[in-house]
DNA sequence: GGATTTGGGTACGATTCCGTACAGAAGGGT
DNA sequence: ACCCTTCTGTACGGAATCGTACCCAAATCC
């Protein structure tokens, strides 16, 4: 993953929803990078200079406890961007990091400032992606507390796989387990209960999905739900909020 | 709590941070109305004509599983607004509950959407008080996922009774036990405990905070944190995201 | 003022998940 | 080939919470 930057030629939803007479022009200063699991996008109380836009990467927002432990509070993938709040002069709150790895869209900050005023398309989707984002974290607030964890492994394998654009990532139960915020051993568990269902199959860090309809039955409804809210917030939302935009 | 409308005469910190200068115009179209506990200000699929301001009303964004069961998923009161996405075309995509009695300030849609194009500081703390909430949400995930009840009940007793500006209100455990998405029985264990304690007193559909040190020791650091965040969004976020306006 | 509804206390077995611990197996480095 | 680190399987007692149920007291209704 240590490829020089590319031209971006597409795979991120975010991006490849604006309205083709604006996209050439936004997608201009926008470079394609590789980037390793583990590496820090953004942080708070440190400068940074690029907007993220994931292609086949996948980025988890964590935040740590005061009593040290880790834990996950959102996914950024394909269908959105990370550090948007950085050109819009509001706080970086917290701690981005690269969960599968894979390649990202970048561009300036200041780029991407001025492309939000130039495109209307691109100013809405961003809008309607963080709305999505919103809707998918006060989904994930009663998931975690109501839903059964094998139920939620799935979800979240699933939610990552469609970001990830493959069916097999790298992935331990040892992280997956943050993610969850429960005991690496329960993971195990867990995923040995999906295994069995033949569902998945994993060894030694990589998982792969074998039948995403039995790994889906076995998750809980919220993976369908968000799937289609992400959906949706590039379509039909990105056009209601380009229409807002247009009129004022 | 059947008075007609009244003129708005503060109360909801977020129209209160506005720009003096821009306030007294952004705050015509405003007017005062009592709210009932359990009236819904929103829902999906439903047209409104209000974005709502919460002076000492407390409002709950709510949502149902699929077996049925209802859980919060936010909360908003005086340090922000519900409704705002109306006004740029957003669907609304979830449902919004008066939770504890109290005044609201409301502003037709219309005149809503004219007041952000007119005034950069309504714009800013939208934007602003959004991000808070987003950084709530995500700490709500963490917060449900590993912190004991006890602990959750206590922050929840405490940003409500900030957002309803008293120490004491209308709550039944029944009503908590579906906001913490617990037992009612669970509530009644961790209430006792409280009480025990000496933070708090209630009786039959109603709580008082006795006192807040004690509350607050019992609580998880997500009470003082989120306290903070809503406090920076309506102060210096604001500042920040308004030079942002101004030299756009 | 008697009946009905609502809010709260409590109990008991069942379930899920925790904390911790240890062992085996698969890769990586030298 | 060997060691060492990483990853996964599994076990055991314990804690938190669940589902359900029943009782009592206070408020409300007629």
């Amino acid at each position: 993953m240590k490829a020089g930057p590319m031209a971006y030629e597409g795979g991120n939803r975010l991006l490849d929803a604006i309205p083709s007479d604006e996209r050439a022009e936004v997608v201009r200063p926008v470079e394609v990078v590789g980037l390793d699991s583990g590496t820090v996008t953004h942080a708070p109380d440190v400068a940074y200079d690029w907007v993220v836009f994931p292609i086949d990467a996948v980025l988890s927002v964590v935040t740590t406890l005061s009593d040290g432990e880790t834990a996950e509070v959102g996914t950024v993938g394909n269908e959105g961007a990370s550090g948007a709040e950085i050109a819009f002069g509001a706080p970086v709150l917290r701690k981005t990091i690269c969960q599968v790895e894979g390649r990202i869209a970048r561009m300036p900050t200041l780029a991407f400032l001025d492309a939000v005023d130039r495109s209307a398309g691109l100013d809405a989707l961003i809008r309607s992606t963080e709305k999505a984002r919103m809707f998918f974290v006060e989904q994930m607030i009663v998931c975690n507390t109501v839903h059964k964890l094998e139920q939620r492994c799935a979800r979240w394998l699933l939610l990552v796989a469609d970001r990830a654009a493959r069916e097999e990532y790298r992935l331990t139960h040892d992280f997956l387990s943050i993610m969850l915020g429960v005991r690496r051993a329960t993971v195990s568990e867990a995923a040995k209960s999906l295994h069995d269902a033949g569902a998945i199959e994993y060894a030694r860090g990589r998982v792969r999905i074998l039948d995403r309809a039995i790994l889906e039955s076995q998750s809980c409804e919220c993976y369908k739900l968000a799937a289609r809210v992400f959906d949706a917030a590039l379509d039909t939302w990105g056009v209601a909020l380009l229409g807002r935009k247009r009129r004022a």
